[in-house]
DNA sequence: GCCATTTGACCTTGT
DNA sequence: AACAAGGTCAAATGG
């Protein structure tokens, strides 16, 4: 970390060292996670037991699940990634319908999956209204799931406390293992759908309501068609690196190339999904139905999206490789390759520690290179294991941003010591020297387009996602702290939002929570920020990122990453 | 005997 | 070209 400017990210942090110790305190839940993200001790997914054993007792108590300690961050309640946005909804790798439902169904806040069958009549009455924007960020998400919702918005909703942390848990359990990798929007896998039909991950909710004889299908018929298709196992590897054993499956419908590949931890839980290649068939018929097969459609809450399966519920993340900002219009599973989760954690299964310089924490090999572009530089990135993902891998690497640019990414990079290895920054650098794509529509969009803007936050557990289109930024001969040395290019980091007057909030935690659960103020900051800094767009992702550190002004290669950012960067395919 | 899973060997791909 | 790691094959195994 250079000691360039007393405005770098550490500086800022360091004037309000009661805020990061505030975050430990409130977010007694972090270092639990962080452990379990680094494999020490407690299991990834404590709350979802292997969907083959759905008998045993819970090795947590559920109430457990609702332990929200007072103060404790959305974001941190959001450790799963859960922002929808329709504009983002895709066609299930799987089965080819769109998801339209499942994110109505997360931004309603209500329901699960789990409780469906009696909520149906217990909600007769509910009266679904949309808040009068739509959430533009994940805090929507927070808003709408987590229990420091504002009153006025439960009494709206009609929704009691109790249910609603129902619901958060159903949500929670549903988001399992499912992440990111930057991208997008998928369909629930088998083993999700599985989870979330898991008895004991409804807090025994379901015990109240359904019969669960009925719930539990025979091991052989949950395999083959939890997602609606069969599968054929065909492989089994042990991972280098990973303690997790990857499954391979084909789909059992006759030259069908689809395929995935299943991870699972050690106790049976799935921890990652890859689907490879998208099924040329219909979904095989089924008799079966089970608890899974109701979603919030069902509940008239939302239409179901033609050909919408029941049995899947879909999520959407934003991530940084940005494939989930697709919306329906030209992400295909085709064309698209996104996942959910928190994919930035994986590279980091087996780091700890360190702080240590940027280049001596490469871990992440995957490099992806500019559409046509045969060079290739390593970024930064990041990518830690932790909660289940599900990531759909298609004929092309090529993702489309939210704003409009189609985007290949080249490189990915982690670093040591990072406290919070989700905090992810990515930079978009240069300017463009063509229109968006005429797919996306119209040109780049500003944070003032609420309705966009949401589009791009898609994952709760976002990123710190700064994007500048405009070459007359007045910072830009700031002496700050950037990710590339690139000349004429025009790097935009958060440190610059950090440095610049008035500082918009985003150096710390607490701000961090503002911005997300204040919407107002949110659109406040941005209109400031894109005012004082003359940009014309701004985009910046909060998720539950610290901003514990800031990228050196030496340069991506010659920066030190003092709390260990997780850098990623993107060129623009086009 | 059938079918799905397991598992070691082999093949492919990336560095 | 060599090596490592991931992915796939196919015989063995088990229900």
């Amino acid at each position: 970390m250079t000691s360039s400017s007393s405005s770098s990210f550490t500086d800022l942090l360091a004037s309000s060292d009661e805020e990061p110790k505030n975050r430990i305190t409130n977010n007694s839940k972090l270092s639990d996670r962080i452990a379990e993200r680094t494999g020490s001790g407690v299991p990834k997914f404590k709350s979802i037991p292997p969907p083959s054993l759905p008998l045993s007792p819970p090795p947590v108590s559920p109430s457990s699940y609702f332990a929200i300690p007072a103060g404790l961050s959305p974001a941190e309640l959001l450790d799963s990634p859960v922002l929808l946005n329709p504009s983002n909804i895709l066609p299930s790798p799987t089965t080819g319908t769109f998801p339209a439902q499942a994110f109505n169904w997360k931004s309603s806040s209500g329901n699960s999956l789990q409780n469906v069958k009696k909520e149906d009549k217990a909600f007769s009455n509910f009266s679904f209204q949309q808040p009068a924007r739509q959430p533009t960020t994940s805090s929507a998400i927070f808003q709408s799931s987590n229990s420091t919702i504002q009153p006025e918005q439960q009494q709206t909703w009609g929704f009691q406390e109790s249910a609603k942390q129902e619901a958060f848990v159903s949500e929670r359990n549903s988001m399992v293992k499912m992440e990111y990798d930057s991208n997008s929007l998928q369909g629930f896998s088998p083993e999700i759908a599985a989870i979330q039909t898991d008895p004991q991950s409804n807090n025994g909710f379901q015990s109240d309501y359904g019969n669960q004889q009925q719930q539990y299908q025979s091991v052989r018929e949950q395999r083959r068609s939890d997602d609606g298709y069969n599968w054929r196992k065909y492989g089994q590897k042990q991972v280098k690196g990973s303690e997790n054993p990857r499954s391979y499956y084909k789909c059992t419908h006759p030259n069908c190339p689809t395929k995935k590949i299943l991870e699972r931890s050690l106790d049976g839980q799935v921890t990652e999904i890859v689907y490879k290649g998208t099924h040329n068939h219909p979904k095989p018929q089924s008799t079966r139905r089970s608890s899974s097969s109701i979603t919030a459609s069902n509940l008239g809450m939302i239409p179901a999206a033609p050909n919408s399966n029941p049995n899947e519920i879909h999520e959407q993340s934003y991530v940084t490789r940005g494939s989930g900002q697709m919306d329906s219009s030209v992400a295909t599973p085709e064309n698209s390759s996104f996942s959910v989760g928190d994919d930035d954690f994986d590279s980091q299964k087996s780091k700890s520690g360190g702080g240590d310089d940027f280049d001596e924490d490469e871990t992440e090999a995957k490099r992806w290179k500019r559409e046509g572009d045969s060079e290739g530089i390593s970024a930064p990135g990041s990518k830690a294991v932790r909660e289940p993902r599900v990531v759909v891998q298609t004929t092309s690497d090529i993702d489309i941003l939210d704003d409009g640019y189609r985007w290949r990414k080249y490189g990915q990079k982690v670093v040591k010591g990072n406290p919070n290895p989700r905090a992810v920054i990515t930079t978009y650098e240069g300017k463009h020297n063509h229109d968006v794509p005429a797919a996306r529509g119209s040109g780049s969009r500003s944070l003032s387009d609420h309705s966009n803007h949401a589009a791009m936050a898609i994952r709760p557990s976002a990123v710190n996602h700064v994007s500048r289109n405009s070459i007359d930024n007045p910072v830009r001969d700031q002496r700050v702290p950037t990710t590339t040395t690139s000349e004429g290019e025009l790097p935009f980091t958060l440190e610059m939002l950090q440095q610049s007057p008035g500082n918009f909030g985003f150096s710390g935690y607490g701000n961090l929570t503002g911005s997300y659960l204040n919407q107002s103020s949110t659109d406040e900051v941005f209109s400031r920020a894109k005012r004082e800094l003359g940009v014309e767009s701004l985009w910046v992702y909060i998720g539950d990122a610290y901003t514990t550190g800031h990228v050196g002004d030496g340069g991506l290669n010659g920066s030190k990453m003092e709390a260990g950012w997780s850098l990623e960067i993107t060129w623009c395919a086009s």
